[in-house]
DNA sequence: TACAACCTATTTTTT
DNA sequence: ATAGGTTGTA
């Protein structure tokens, strides 16, 4: 990518021209105080607690400069890792504009991606092959379906994503199927273990890794291999960490392994004591550490971010140095203060008040709609207003939900009233279907043991490889203790299989062989999934159908194929610099090959979509996503929508405190991205699932100062009991005013609503219930009810089922029948 | 074996 | 409402 532009004028064997290494002044200008301080910071554990909108990504790439530029730090021995790619690529590119190409030494990217470069290296130490495959969360979600399956377990009972979820905990905390089946509490947890430790076999014979694992391994590599810890440790002096706060233990624990003095005793369990044994004479001290973060935007505690490792930092590394930011560079004080004021409702925290110079600024404007619907229209005047005025461009703004499902509403209104938008997230680019029909394809070419990719696309396109032939040559491989691709290539001496089916498989096997042997002559990525798509008769398919879905996986594919030539491109350009261990990381000699391609598609989610800001005349899209895509941004105006109570905040966190305040940090991230104009919204009625709910006011919206919002319109001006005439569409901050032709519309539309409404009440009944109440289920049998939380449609009942254990349902859903 | 019709559960956020 | 999975039929 941004690797691909040679500077002219640079000879390779001189990398530190003078003209590229800037002057201690330069580094330092227009900064802080306390920025100062964090870029000039030599030697203890720094944390640096940066505010949203403190300038912290500044202060990052200064440091980095700095320790190049003033402490002759080697820029191979520097390790920066960042949340995102995208957060990666710009910090290396903004490093780069300060010291030079030489930044290029540096390892700039996700922990993740830092992972993988080691694994790559060194996973043979663990009995994998340098090949394996990265199984997404899609990926990993088959082959639990499958484990779960093989043991038997009723997969109503045990979801395969509740199962899958409880695996990455224990993945997160660095437990094995060991740990984790020793201490199983209930028969959940032991079928968990159980699956966990079929699953992790099966990854293993797949010679594949999924997310979690490749932190996990990691870290056991270090443990196990103390020699090869060293060798990184050595090779990192300065390790900087962004987003701290939203690491995980395993994330925490790598950086302890690189960063603490490794002859002092570690803290981790399982570290070997004997490797303070063998002293060797060249021994080197800890390496540098500075975090940046901001536990306030922890918004990922649900997969295993730990706020305690941000909280207790100063107590991990006992000498560590602290620096607080709390001056914003974004948003107006008006928004400051609301930020302050709803994040100051969390228990625990460490007082920060963020503070601006901006001046005082806009108001915050609120409004009240009467449904989703209405609130969309809302959104989209009060923008249409805004860019009207010339003050405003599309680009300018985004809008905010909680949830992926709500962009749904204001998609149609802005097409219906021409609107240009873009929707971040959601259904991604690499998880579409046929883009990962191809993948599979291309993994299975790579790693021939990779049975889930392999299994996936045997019969994709149709091409009579049918169940049973399949489940035959699974027998078959199980008892021979082959793969399933060896057992394929052998699949007539399987017992079984229809002669016609052999006649397929046999085809398909030389098709495989076929484009295997491409790989192996180190065709092009791009060439390679060409001719995927041409060989497997994916494309010919798609092609011949008439489902107007299908041509735009054409075009998907098509798409896949310009990024797999993009990347060639690219690659092949850039024959990379040499590391450090003379070991060139990624493409070798010969050029990028289907692996570095693969992995690139692995570990980037193509956060390429949030849109640049344009320059110039183009006035760009306005931007649609939700709040946890939104962290990081910040944009002119800002508008937050669905701030309801079992909206945002989540249905799911109303009845715990933790969660609840990780809602609420999810509304600080939000408020925060505003840097001029913030609206809040809410609507009376929204329909979820078909059926309409009623929901009160987010909590979130109360806990804003009352003076510091501007109600453009009120509860009070619903149409309600059948009166139109209460209704008011005024502009009056008061809500006053004659009613409107909007106001008129939108008591029709509440009416036919709540015509909806009784209907679906009419067709599934709701049981009355009390705790104590006996039911029963239909899969999980007799239970005795717990606790009630939420009312009418949005009833959750925790029922205890003994030895299925306590279940949290949705009344609306279950099929509980009362006793 | 393949397709259609039917049924079900689904809506939190993502490297 | 919709997608995905399951069941039954050609």
């Amino acid at each position: 990518m941004s690797d691909a532009f040679p500077i002219p004028g640079l000879v390779v064997d001189d990398p530190t021209p003078a003209r590229t290494t800037p002057t201690a002044e330069e580094l330092l200008e227009g900064l802080n105080e306390p920025q100062r301080a964090a870029v000039r910071h030599a030697g203890t554990p720094l944390l640096v607690v940066a505010g949203a909108g403190s300038g912290k990504t500044r202060v990052l790439t200064r440091r980095i400069a700095w320790l190049i530029a003033e402490r002759n730090a080697h820029p191979g021995s520097i390790l920066a890792i960042t949340f995102t790619n995208k957060a990666a690529n710009e910090m290396k590119e903004r490093v780069e504009e300060l010291v030079g190409r030489r930044a290029r030494l540096m390892w700039v990217s996700t922990f993740h991606s830092a992972c993988v470069r080691i694994l790559r290296k060194e996973i043979d130490k663990l009995g994998l092959k340098s090949s394996f495959s990265i199984y997404d969360a899609a990926d990993s979600k088959r082959l639990m379906t499958l484990v779960l399956r093989d043991l038997d377990v009723d997969p109503r009972r045990y979801q395969p994503a509740a199962v899958l979820h409880w695996v990455s905990d224990q993945k997160n905390e660095l437990r094995d199927h060991e740990d984790a089946a020793s201490d199983a509490r209930n028969h959940f947890e032991e079928t968990c273990a159980a699956a966990y430790a079929l699953y992790q076999r099966r990854l293993r014979e797949a010679n594949a890794l999924d997310f979690d694992d490749l932190i996990m391994s990691t870290v056991h590599l270090f443990q196990l291999y103390p020699e090869v810890r060293e060798t990184y440790r050595r090779r990192f002096r300065h390790v900087l960490v962004d987003e701290y706060q939203d690491t995980n233990h395993a994330q925490y624990a790598l950086i302890h392994q690189l960063c603490a003095d490794s002859f002092e005793e570690t803290i981790l369990d399982g570290a070997d004591p004997e490797d303070t044994a063998e002293e060797p004479a060249d021994r080197v001290g800890p390496s540098e550490l500075m975090v940046v973060g901001d536990a306030d935007q922890s918004i990922y505690a649900f997969r295993g971010a730990n706020i305690r490792n941000i909280l207790d930092f100063e107590q991990d590394f006992p000498d560590a140095t602290s620096i607080l930011l709390e001056q914003n560079y974004r948003s107006t004080q008006t928004i400051l203060n609301a930020a302050n004021a709803v994040i100051e409702r969390n228990t625990g925290r460490k007082p920060k008040r963020l503070w601006s110079d901006a001046g005082t600024g806009e108001p915050i404007v609120g409004y009240v709609a009467d449904d989703e619907h209405d609130e969309a229209r809302f959104v989209a005047e009060e923008i249409d207003r805004l860019t009207d005025a010339g003050a405003t461009k599309a680009a300018d703004v985004a809008v905010f939900y909680r949830t992926n499902a709500q962009s749904r509403v204001f998609e149609e209104v802005f097409i219906r009233v021409g609107l240009p938008y873009k929707v971040v997230g959601g259904v991604r680019f690499y998880e579409r279907r046929e883009v990962r029909d191809v993948l599979a394809y291309l993994r299975m070419l790579a790693n021939p043991a990779d049975e889930i990719s392999l299994r996936r696309i045997l019969n994709t396109p149709r091409r009579g490889i049918g169940d049973r032939a399949e489940a035959a040559v699974a027998a078959y491989a199980d008892r021979e203790g082959l793969t399933f691709w060896e057992a394929l290539r052998r699949a007539e001496e399987a017992p079984g299989i229809a002669t016609r089916s052999l006649r397929q498989i046999a085809g398909f096997v030389a098709m495989v062989e076929e484009l295997q042997s491409m790989v192996e002559a180190d065709e092009r990525p791009d060439v390679i999934v060409e001719s995927v798509l041409e060989r497997s008769g994916y494309l010919a398919e798609l092609e011949a159908s008439d489902d107007p879905q299908d041509a735009t996986r054409v075009e998907n594919l098509a798409e896949l194929v310009a990024v797999a030539r993009e990347f060639s491109d690219a690659a092949e350009v850039a024959t990379e610099s040499p590391d450090l261990d003379g070991t060139a990381d990624g493409p070798g000699a010969a050029g990028p090959d289907l692996g570095d391609f693969l992995e690139r598609v692995a570990l980037v989610a193509d956060s390429d979509q949030i849109p640049d800001t344009p320059d110039g005349d183009d006035s760009g899209v306005v931007t649609l996503m939700t709040l946890h895509t939104a962290k990081g941004l910040e944009f002119p105006v800002v508008f937050l929508t669905g701030l309801e109570d079992g909206v945002f905040p989540h249905s799911r966190s109303l009845g715990d405190q933790p969660e609840l305040e990780e809602e609420r940090r999810l509304a600080y991230v939000g408020v925060t991205r505003a840097q001029q104009r913030l609206y809040v919204s809410r609507a009376l009625l929204r329909s979820a699932w078909g059926a309409p709910m009623h929901n009160p006011a987010s909590r979130f919206l109360s806990e804003l100062p009352t003076d510091l919002v501007d109600w453009r319109r009120e509860e009070s001006a619903q149409t309600r009991w059948g009166r139109p005439d209460v209704a008011s569409g005024s502009r009056a901050a008061t809500g006053l005013g004659a009613p409107t032709a909007a106001g008129r519309r939108n008591f029709s539309s509440a009416a036919l609503r709540l015509d909806a409404q009784t209907k679906a009440k009419a067709s599934r009944e709701i049981p009355s219930l009390e705790p104590g109440d006996r039911v029963l289920h239909p899969s999980m049998g007799m239970g005795t009810v717990v606790t009630l939380e939420g009312s009418g449609d949005k009833t959750v009942a925790a029922i205890d089922f003994g030895s299925e254990g306590v279940r949290r349902l949705l009344l609306r859903y279950a099929p509980v029948e009362k006793l």
